[in-house]
DNA sequence: GAACTATTTCGATGTCCATCGAAATAAAAC
DNA sequence: GTTTTATTTCGATGGACATCGAAATAGTTC
């Protein structure tokens, strides 16, 4: 069920403002950004902004951590960097070798069309 | 606007089905899948596979090729590695360098957590 | 052109989601 | 403890989407 949790986190980033705001995060490295000043940046309403995070919180992607009266938001860059592998990985892993037959216990790196 | 085009493609990628078929032609490699074999490979019903595919070719994600008979689909590769690249690049562009200046017209490399 | 296979379009249904403003909570400052 | 700032929860609204079965279309074969 790895498939699941995958197009969980891929639909969480397919909405603009959501996305918009994962690229802050991404961009803003691992000092990460409190919620408001997401909220100027992206010219948001506060409860919006807060009802996406809470879902890019919930499927994994952002962590959120207290700091006195603010919260600060992160990239969860492992999170990031498995979903890139599941979409990258295994490209071409059923297509027929052209010529040459795959070696035993050698990936099919011929072919490979995504490199 | 290039966001939007991101999202959207995201977004595609979001549901299950999606998913699995987009996932089960990027396996397949550069020969592609006839939908009648997404179809009984996904197990699912012929008008709803045949919506997500139309969704998944509207977003540049997927191309198909009339063969005859059937329907040949396959995986848009530049538009994978687009995406991708969407998502990974520019990260920690806005991080503040830890420690050295970065030096004029060098990439930010130092503090690249999602490596 | 009739029969057959492959795929799409149509129409209907139920569900989930984005967005907002107002009110509620959390934490700090005075 | 009251004021102030930061953020969330609540409730409502309008719109988009997934899924299905039945009927329609495209293309091949006889």
């Amino acid at each position: 069920m790895r498939l699941e949790q995958a197009a969980r986190q891929l639909e969480v980033l397919g909405n603009p403002t959501r996305l918009q705001a994962y690229r802050a995060l991404v961009r803003a490295g691992p000092e990460g950004l409190p919620v408001g000043r997401l909220q100027r940046r992206l010219k948001v309403v506060g409860s919006t902004l807060s009802h996406h995070l809470r879902r890019l919180v919930a499927t994994g992607l952002v962590t959120q951590e207290r700091r006195g009266t603010t919260l600060l938001c992160r990239a969860h860059y492992p999170a990031m960097a498995a979903l890139l592998g599941y979409l990258a990985d295994e490209c071409c892993a059923d297509a027929p070798a052209p010529a040459a037959r795959k070696p035993a216990g050698a990936r099919a790196e011929e072919g490979k069309a995504c490199a």
